[in-house]
DNA sequence: CTGTTAGCGCCTTCAA
DNA sequence: TTGAAGGCGCTAACAG
């Protein structure tokens, strides 16, 4: 037998309308009534539905997450997980429910708000040039991205990627590197495309070359990012430093510069970017360029409620700013040549 | 204006009643109404609301999924993504949601099940002594767990844990290794232990020697991995190969192994367990215990479903078959010594 | 095969 | 401060 609040309104002998005010915290509830309420709902072990309770006021409480699809690689990437236990840990606090959904079959988006099974939506993963977000702005569903995309009214989180990059480079530039080499993921994500300008803005301002045979894309794996370093390594002469624009090109790179049976930093310098926890351990340290991916998370989740809630209006675009974190993959100030 | 059963009805000139049965695919409508509601529905872009329906059939129609808190190191590990992409996938063509929570201060999971909100449970790295499992059983709550636990009468789904690591040590056995050392996350996990057991099992029946120095704990992490085969390298003799319980471990561990000069499998062979993508990536490729992450995922959602809808009755517990996947760093048979 | 009716369990006016 | 009544949008009997 389902307990529903007649039960508790007649057990506590009060109307059901008592017992909803007492149970959404409404001030005008005298404090005994309130008491003996609470005390029946205790003894009885009751909880008011869900479903109910969404039906009635129409919210769903509930936001929805989608991920990239089962066959894209990048969900591999620790910075997934990472910023989906931000979302997780905050919509708890704000009382939302977190729906998971994977993006297959060219999904559309705006479904999920028709049949009012969410309120708002968080996407990580997203392409560009995706257009279902278009339409999810147009019909002003509220919805995050995490990562810039090429639409200019999209809302999303994104760390300072550009400017991340700049200071990377630069670092390594201010010691004395002339060559340094890219490695970075598709320009199908903005960030990407920003993480290169960024180096590239930090090579002008340092009168550095350019060459292409100094830049690779690779897929933002360990196993792309070893294939893109080996292939570099095959021009002469070889870079001494190179800049890759997440951990794991870098950790995948810094394999194939020690297979090779050269020295990290004396021999190729390295950083990041991400700061995934497995980029402490390496061997050396690799330097990096830390997102605050936790705090990005938790940050969408309060925008988003913001803007379910209707206190937060318009475009939202944040940026977050990085740190660069030095450890020993980055080296010393270089001497030589 | 938000759109209704009603108002399909109305335009359609039908009852509310047989645009349900339209919508919900009963067999007793004439195909020519069908035609016209069907007509009607994509015209207004009628969508019925999920809440409405779930309060009136009484399901939720969602399954939650808890995973380990955040401060909780092994989520990190590629296994759980994987396995959720496997729940996702299913739930979708189950015709299931998927509410995601974090396992969080002390979180009692019958709530998810008293306010409706979900129709069954799936658990991940949840710890063998958990407490809240056996209240689930015992209230007849659908739920799977991703892992044996100790309560006896607990629905999991599981590999085969101990038979795979026999055979991974056998394995090695036969290439003539006598001194095979262990290294493995915390038997906290059930599966852990099991694995040990194999480990132990096999030693046993090669008449291989056992040692406590051989076999080290680890909380299944590269870094932790690497920690424990430095400790192992200590004590000389050194083993002549590994077995660790799981491939991050393993990953760690041949870290170790490399920075003191040692090759592999020449000096010490490495089997791992789990075979998460990374393995077949390292230097050497890692031979290892393939679990089917991807169809455990799966598979635990065919069988809570069943559950749910009252088609498996009984505590379900299954455990999938693994296999050994041969690479590099089992090596070949060893002569000398 | 289709329509009518009656809830599902809750919140929210409106009166008292 | 409390109660009565109505309705959220849908499905499920039961008639016809």
């Amino acid at each position: 037998m389902r307990k529903t609040i007649d039960q508790v309104a007649q057990l506590a002998k009060v109307s059901k309308a008592t017992v909803s005010r007492v149970l959404n915290n409404s001030p005008k509830v005298t404090e005994e009534t309130r008491e003996r309420v609470m005390k029946v709902v205790k003894e009885l072990g009751y909880y008011p539905s869900a479903m109910a309770r969404r039906l009635t006021t129409n919210k769903a409480e509930t936001i929805g997450l989608i991920i990239p699809a089962p066959h894209d690689r990048t969900f591999g990437n620790p910075f997934y997980t990472e910023i989906i236990r931000g979302f997780a840990h905050q919509a708890k606090i704000k009382k939302y429910d977190l729906l998971l959904f994977t993006n297959e079959h060219k999904f559309n988006y705006s479904q999920l708000f028709y049949d009012r099974r969410v309120d708002g939506l968080l996407l990580i993963g997203v392409k560009r040039n995706d257009k279902g977000i278009i339409q999810l702005s147009k019909k002003e569903f509220p919805y995050i991205l995490t990562g810039k995309i090429d639409y200019e009214d999209a809302n999303y989180i994104d760390a300072e990627n550009r400017r991340g990059a700049y200071r990377a480079v630069s670092y390594l530039a201010n010691l004395n590197h002339k060559k340094i080499a890219y490695i970075g993921g598709s320009f199908e994500f903005v960030f990407n495309q920003e993480r290169f300008e960024g180096y590239l803005s930090a090579l002008q301002d340092h009168n550095l070359e350019y060459g292409k045979e100094l830049t690779m894309e690779s897929i933002s794996t360990q196993e792309s990012g070893y294939e893109a370093m080996r292939k570099i390594l095959k021009f002469s002469p070889i870079p001494t430093a190179v800049f890759a624009a997440n951990d794991l090109d870098a950790i995948g790179a810094m394999k194939a510069v020690k297979e090779k049976g050269l020295r990290i930093p004396e021999d190729i310098a390295f950083i990041g970017f991400d700061d995934i926890q497995l980029a402490s351990f390496m061997d050396p340290p690799l330097t990096t360029v830390r997102q605050p991916i936790f705090e990005m998370g938790t940050t969408a989740i309060n925008l988003l409620v913001g803007m379910i809630e209707g206190r937060v209006k318009g475009a939202q675009q944040i940026e977050l700013p990085t740190q660069l974190i030095i450890r020993k993959s980055s080296g010393k100030i270089r001497m030589c040549k």
